[in-house]
DNA sequence: CCAGCCGCGGTTAACGATAACAAATCGGGA
DNA sequence: TCCCGATTTGTTATCGTTAACCGCGGCTGG
């Protein structure tokens, strides 16, 4: 497949151009100071070779990875994917490259994970969520780099915090619905508290119930979060078996909640002549299914680009105190809401 | 948020624990020869000085990165998430790191990412398809290192292969709808071929008609790969009223095929009743879908599994020669065509 | 009773780049 | 012509870990 000669070093490229290894050094950053005639004899010589420029011994030397450390709950999420494209796309012209890990939304993972991308040294860490594990909450605090927690407002920051409030973004649901007259409404979530986003709409859900004065115990909770679109059609069978007189359903994701609105399809339920049904997080099936949903948009992209945008902050000295961003949830009123 | 001052190393370690840093060194790899007590003084010594390892000077001596590279064509798409899963799956037991990227279905970002990654002295480098900008190739051929091309089954691979056919797959597909009489079929995808297992299958499309004897014509490109839900959508609208005699549908993938049907439910065309909808991809939306969508499995997740485990098998000298690991995916025939 | 081996730990140098400092070269104005 | 500052290039030492090798003591088996 190739030579199993080992590959060749700087000190190859500048023998073979009759420099020093510091000048072909030199040569392979684009702002240092070495002739055009020099640079040009280096990158052929470099060429002729085969040299791939070694990060890793230059990382060593000069402190500096160029690693985000960035840590979602899931690959496998639209949403956290955007995030993701923001901050690659923030961080990319600055030659910044994403370590990314996923938790499957489990802290143990999560701090797993934290203690194996500290030991590679990355210039910040990014992480989703407020929660920790007592050791990993200790390791981002000692870790001596930015650390932002984003999609989330937690009480205790550790450094920078980019997120919003799921629980003021649900209650603005609620109260749109009550609004509209609705009172038995349902909420249909995970069954543990796995997933802490999770977890705080339905505490917002809860709050903006009892602050109506209306019943908040039309709760259906199926499987371990994240739950698919199965678990959401699974749910709302159960929900039109026990509470057949529910008005309106919140469901903790629009992946649910499309399953959800299957499940009422195949059992001829008219949504929204029947039953109301609402997502969360403005996945293109919310705009796409029939009727439409509505659904929160947590601007997931615009998470990233304004994380990125606080790391160059940082690293740049514009930043000093920790930042706070906080980002606004858009309500989208759909078909599938009267 | 924490001290400036510089962090410890295994030096500072050793001095506290009354060792040489040499046996600091081993006390922190599983193996090495180092008596319980001394192990214990030593990690009791690096937690108090909160010693946090550096996997950057540890690469650099011992020429082991524990990096596995991978890129692939979108990080917001459910297939890939999955092969990239498998891969993780398979590759954390042996304490390797996967290094992921995303090309956005563009062959120049993918050289710019392989570059940029064969800096980082990965282990072996994963790449989705098997076509490459030439200086790409050069890289991969170059490298050194295991390559794996996935995704595809390239008639001139780099080194070793974990994939399928594309073609073969859309003309299984092709086949059957013949078989049950159908013979006005058409192929809704992208409008370039950035995507290539896109192309490919429009290509496996064309060539399974044309065996039948039948128009290869009835082709909609619409906006540029990868095709989302409401570009489905608009392509089905387009079809319908170019070519409104058509008997089946072809999506490119799964997303595009829901977006289809959802436009049919807005225009009042029964599925199956009046137009056959078929995808590709298997992704959760073609099963709870009402109707459910006729698909094709290509087992995304066994990919990254059969990777992984290639990977482990090149590295322990169990697999000397490139290997060529074919998946088939698999026909599923749901509601949505007959 | 001693050769040989094993378990455990130390010493030295090196991985490949670059920070820090020093020196050589060049051009232009006094 | 000469000197000064800017530009270009070289020298030395070092980042933090570990490969390779060596030494010491204790135990085992012939």
């Amino acid at each position: 497949m190739s030579s199993a000669r080992k590959s060749p070093t700087m000190a190859d490229v500048a023998r073979l151009a009759g420099v020093s290894p510091m000048t072909v050094s030199r040569a392979f950053k684009t702002d240092s100071s070495v002739s055009d005639a020099t640079r040009d004899a280096i990158l052929k010589a470099a060429d002729d070779l085969g040299y791939v420029f070694d990060s890793t011994a230059s990382s060593l030397r000069s402190q500096k990875t160029d690693f985000i450390a960035v840590t979602i709950p899931s690959i496998n999420n639209a949403n956290f994917a955007e995030t993701v494209r923001g901050l690659s796309e923030g961080l990319k012209p600055r030659g910044l490259q994403i370590l990314l890990g996923y938790t499957d939304y489990d802290m143990a993972e999560e701090e797993r994970l934290i203690e194996q991308f500290l030991r590679r040294r990355p210039e910040a860490i990014v992480v989703t969520g407020g929660r920790h594990t007592p050791r990993a909450r200790r390791m981002l605090v000692n870790a001596g780099i930015p650390v932002i927690e984003t999609w989330d407002l937690p009480a205790d920051p550790i450094g920078h915090v980019v997120g919003f409030s799921n629980a003021d973004a649900v209650r603005g649901m609620v109260d749109h619905f009550v609004s509209r007259g609705l009172t038995r409404i349902a909420f249909i979530g995970g069954d543990t508290s796995r997933d802490t986003r999770g977890a705080d709409r339905r505490v917002g859900f809860v709050a903006a119930m009892r602050a109506h004065g209306l019943d908040a115990t039309r709760l259906i909770a199926v499987g371990a979060p994240p739950i698919s679109m199965r678990e959401g059609a699974e749910a709302m069978g159960r929900l039109v078996e026990t509470l057949p007189d529910t008005q309106a359903v919140i469901c903790v994701s629009d992946l649910s909640a499309f399953g959800a609105l299957s499940e009422c399809q195949r059992r001829g339920l008219e949504v929204p002549g029947r039953l109301w049904i609402a997502g969360f997080g403005d996945y293109e099936i919310a705009g796409i299914a029939v009727p439409a949903l509505t659904t929160i948009n947590p601007f997931p992209r615009e998470i990233g680009t304004r994380t990125a945008r606080l790391i160059l902050d940082v690293m740049d000295d514009r930043q000093a105190t920790p930042a706070r961003i906080v980002i606004s949830p858009e309500l989208l009123i759909r078909q599938s809401t009267g």
